[in-house]
RNA sequence: GGGGUGGUAGUUAAGUUGGUUAUAACGCCGGCCUGUCACGCCGGAGGCCGCGGGUUCAAGUCCCGUCCACCCCGCCA
C-alpha cells in the first residue's frame, strides 16, 4: 500500500504543464524514459501515456533525495511531487521537442513504485527491434509512443463509428460467438461442447446470417463491432481474430449502401484524422479493375495500368511469337505493362523482377525495349519473331514510348492478373510512385456472383450464398452462372480491402434457385441452412448491408505496415501467440471431460 | 502444402577463399561531471554464432536436417 499515493493524489499528466503552472505544487506519475546524470543534477524525463515531463533532483532542494535518485533506472515506475520551474531562469534551455519543454519539475518527493528489469529493448520509436522480439515483450512493446497513438486512433475510429451511426438509427445488437457449424467459406474454429457430447460449435467467422435474421425481425438498421474468427492462414494483413465493423440495412438499394458507408468514412477521417475526403467515392467495375490493374483491390494512386493484348494478338495470329501463339491456342491471356523511360532499371533489377515472378508462380517475364521510332525491340527474347505489324500494334496499345519497357506476362488470366499485379506495386515501390497521405478511396462493383473452382469443376459463390443476384441474371443462374453478375461491392483504400457486402437474397426462390447453381441439394438447404429460409418465409424485407475490417481500416489510418501494429496481442504468421505460449496442450482430464480422445 | 528472406552480446548489425583471443554501435554495470534532453568523458562486464547431425587437421563461414520469425502463392464464401 502505498502511502505516497494515498496522500498525494496524480495532479497532471506529464503532457499537461507549461510556462503558465510555474510555481505550482504538482504530482506525477509514470515511468522513467531516459536519465541525464550531471553529478550537482540529475535530469529524468518522465514518460506517461500523454506525453514527457522533465523533472530534476537537485542537491539544494533536498541533499538525500539527489543522492538516492541514483539508483533510479530505465522504465521504473515512479511517482513524484515537486515545484514546476522554469527551465531559462534555472539556467537552462528549453526543448522545442517537448509541449512541457519550457517548464521542469523540481522533484521534493519521490516513490518508485516499482523497480523494472533492464527492458529488452528501447522504448522508444524509431524501434529497429524485430518482430518476434517485440511480440514476445508485447507489454514494453505497447508502451511505445507510437504504439499508444495506434490504439488511440483505434479508439477514436470506434467511437466515431458508435456516434455516426447511434445518429443515423442504427441499433448495436450483438450476436452469438458460439454459432453452428455451416460449411463453405472460411475454415471455422470448432468448439467442443460438453454438454452435448461428439457436438461442436463453430466460432462465428461473420455474423453474416444473424444479422440477416435481425432485418427480418424488423430491426431496420443494425451494426457491431465485432470480433470474427476464422482458421485460415495468416498475412501482414489478416489474423485468425479480427474485427468487423458490421452493417445490415433493410428497405434499401446499392445506392444507400454507397451513400451511408460514405457518410460513415468521411464522418471517421474528419474526426480522427482531420482529413475531408471526396464528398462521393469513386467506382470501377470488378471488370474493368481487372483488366487495368489485375486486381480486384487495386491501389490507384499510380498509374502502370495493364494492357490487355489477348485481343490485338489474336486479330494477328499471335503476331509470329511462337510463345503468344501457343498461348492464344490454349485460351490463355497476354498481358503487358510498360515502363516508362524515366523509370530506368538494371540488368540486375530486371532479372530480380523476373525471381519476383516464379516465385509468385508465373513461368517468367518477357520483356521488349522499344526502340528506333518504335519499329523495333531490343533486350527481347520476342524481337527476332515478332512481325513488325505486331510489334507496332503493341507498342501502340501500351502507348509504349522509344526507351520504355514493356513486361509481358501470359497464360491463365488469374495467374498473369496476380503476377502483373504484383510486379505493378513492386515496381510502384521502386520508383517512389505512390504518394504520402493521400487516401485512395474506391468502390468496386458488378463482381461476378460465382467463381468456377477448376479443381471440382463446380461454381461457388463468390461473395457468399446469400449475396443476390442482378435481377436480370436471375434466369441464367442455371444456364450460364459464369456471366452472372452480383450485387455486390468492395469497398477499398490505398489498395486494401477495407469493406465489402452485398444485397441479399429476400426472395427464398431467388436464395434457392442460387444454392441450386452452387450444386446445394434441397435436403442440404435445409438442413444446413434451413433456419434462414424459414426465416425469409416469414416476410423478409429487402436488405443489405456491408462489413468493415476494423483493423484494417486503423492499419491505414494509423500508417502502420501490419495489421499486428493495431491489435494489441496478435498471433505469429503460425497463429501462435508469443507472448502467452497459446495455444497449448490441454490434459487428457479435460479431453476427458469433453468426450474427446487424441488418435495419434 | 509450395517459394523466398532472415536468425551472431540485452538490441541492431559486420564477420573475406574455412585458419590466432568472434567485431562495432546502442543498451547494461562502475566512476567523473551543475543545465542536459541522442548529454559528455574514463573504465568494465557481457557470446551454446537458433538447434541437431555431417565434411575437415580446423566450421559463425561448407553440406544435410530441423525449429522460429517475417514476406509471397495456395487458402481467406
Amino acid at each position: 500500500m502505498s502511502q505516497f499515493l494515498n496522500q498525494n493524489p496524480r495532479t497532471h499528466t506529464c503532457h499537461d504543464l507549461n510556462i503558465q503552472n510555474l510555481g505550482q505544487k504538482v504530482v506525477l506519475m509514470g515511468w522513467v524514459q531516459s536519465l541525464r546524470d550531471h553529478g550537482g543534477r540529475r535530469f529524468i524525463d518522465l514518460r506517461d501515456r500523454y506525453g514527457i515531463t522533465q523533472v530534476v533532483f537537485k542537491p539544494e532542494t533536498n541533499a538525500k533525495l539527489h543522492a538516492r535518485s541514483h539508483e533510479l533506472r530505465s522504465e521504473w515506475c515512479i511517482g513524484i511531487k515537486g515545484l514546476v520551474e522554469d527551465r531559462k531562469s534555472n539556467g537552462g534551455s528549453p526543448n522545442p521537442r517537448l509541449k512541457t519543454g519550457e517548464i521542469e519539475i523540481d522533484v521534493q518527493e519521490l516513490e518508485i513504485f516499482n523497480r523494472s528489469q533492464t527492458p529488452p529493448f528501447l522504448i522508444e520509436n524509431q524501434i529497429d527491434t524485430h518482430e518476434d522480439k517485440r511480440l514476445a515483450h508485447r507489454v514494453m512493446d505497447l508502451r511505445r509512443p507510437e504504439m499508444q497513438a495506434n490504439f488511440k486512433l483505434r479508439h477514436q475510429v470506434m467511437q466515431a463509428t458508435r456516434r455516426y451511426l447511434d445518429k443515423d438509427q442504427f441499433l448495436e445488437l450483438e450476436t452469438p460467438a458460439l454459432v453452428k457449424y455451416t460449411p463453405g467459406g472460411a475454415r471455422n474454429f470448432i468448439v467442443p461442447s460438453r454438454l452435448q457430447p461428439k457436438s461442436f460449435f463453430a466460432l462465428a467467422e461473420s455474423p453474416q446470417i444473424f444479422k440477416q435474421l435481425f432485418m427480418v425481425a424488423g430491426m431496420d438498421r443494425y451494426f457491431q463491432i465485432v470480433k470474427c474468427f476464422r482458421d485460415e492462414d495468416l498475412r501482414g494483413d489478416r489474423q485468425p481474430e479480427f474485427t468487423q465493423i458490421d452493417i445490415e440495412m433493410s428497405f434499401i438499394n446499392e445506392e444507400d449502401i454507397y451513400k451511408m458507408t460514405e457518410g460513415l468514412v468521411k464522418s471517421i477521417f474528419d474526426s480522427v484524422l482531420n482529413v475531408k475526403l471526396a464528398s462521393s467515392f469513386k467506382r470501377i467495375t470488378h471488370t474493368e479493375a481487372m483488366s487495368r490493374y489485375g486486381s480486384d483491390k487495386p491501389d490507384t494512386r499510380f498509374g502502370l495500368e495493364h494492357t490487355d493484348l489477348t485481343p490485338v494478338l489474336k486479330d494477328l495470329n499471335g503476331g509470329g511469337v511462337t510463345l503468344f501463339e501457343q498461348t492464344l491456342s490454349k485460351g490463355g491471356m497476354i498481358k503487358a505493362m510498360c515502363i516508362p523511360k524515366a523509370h530506368e532499371l538494371s540488368r540486375t533489377e530486371v532479372s530480380k523482377l523476373e525471381d519476383l515472378v516464379k516465385s509468385m508462380g508465373g513461368l517468367g517475364l518477357g520483356r521488349a525495349k522499344a526502340a528506333e521510332n518504335g519499329s523495333a525491340w531490343t533486350q527481347s527474347p520476342f524481337a527476332k519473331q515478332i512481325t513488325p505489324e505486331a510489334l507496332k500494334a503493341i507498342n501502340q496499345a501500351c502507348k509504349a514510348n522509344d526507351g520504355d519497357l514493356i513486361l509481358f506476362q501470359m497464360g491463365k488470366p488469374k495467374l498473369v492478373n496476380m503476377v502483373l499485379a504484383g510486379l505493378r506495386t513492386r515496381l510502384a515501390e521502386r520508383f517512389k510512385l505512390i504518394p504520402k497521405n493521400t487516401w485512395d478511396v474506391l468502390w468496386i462493383t458488378d463482381f461476378p456472383l460465382f467463381e468456377h473452382d477448376e479443381d471440382t469443376n463446380t461454381y461457388i459463390a463468390a461473395h457468399h450464398p446469400f449475396t443476390s443476384p442482378r435481377p436480370e441474371d436471375i434466369e441464367r443462374l442455371k444456364s450460364n452462372p459464369g456471366a452472372c453478375k452480383s450485387r455486390a461491392y468492395d469497398l477499398v483504400i490505398n489498395g486494401n480491402e477495407v469493406g465489402g457486402g452485398s444485397i441479399r437474397n429476400y426472395d427464398p426462390e431467388v436464395q434457392a434457385k442460387v444454392f441450386e447453381a452452387l450444386g446445394v441439394s434441397a435436403e442440404e438447404q435445409e438442413s444446413k441452412f434451413g433456419f434462414l429460409l424459414e426465416a425469409l418465409r416469414f416476410g423478409a424485407p429487402p436488405h443489405g448491408g456491408i462489413a468493415f475490417g476494423l483493423d484494417r481500416l486503423c492499419m491505414i489510418m494509423a500508417g502502420a505496415s501490419s495489421i499486428r501494429d493495431v491489435i494489441a496481442f496478435p498471433k505469429s504468421q503460425r497463429g501462435t501467440d508469443l507472448f502467452t505460449g497459446a495455444p497449448t496442450p490441454i490434459d487428457n482430464k479435460q479431453l476427458l471431460e469433453l468426450g474427446l480422445t487424441f488418435r495419434i
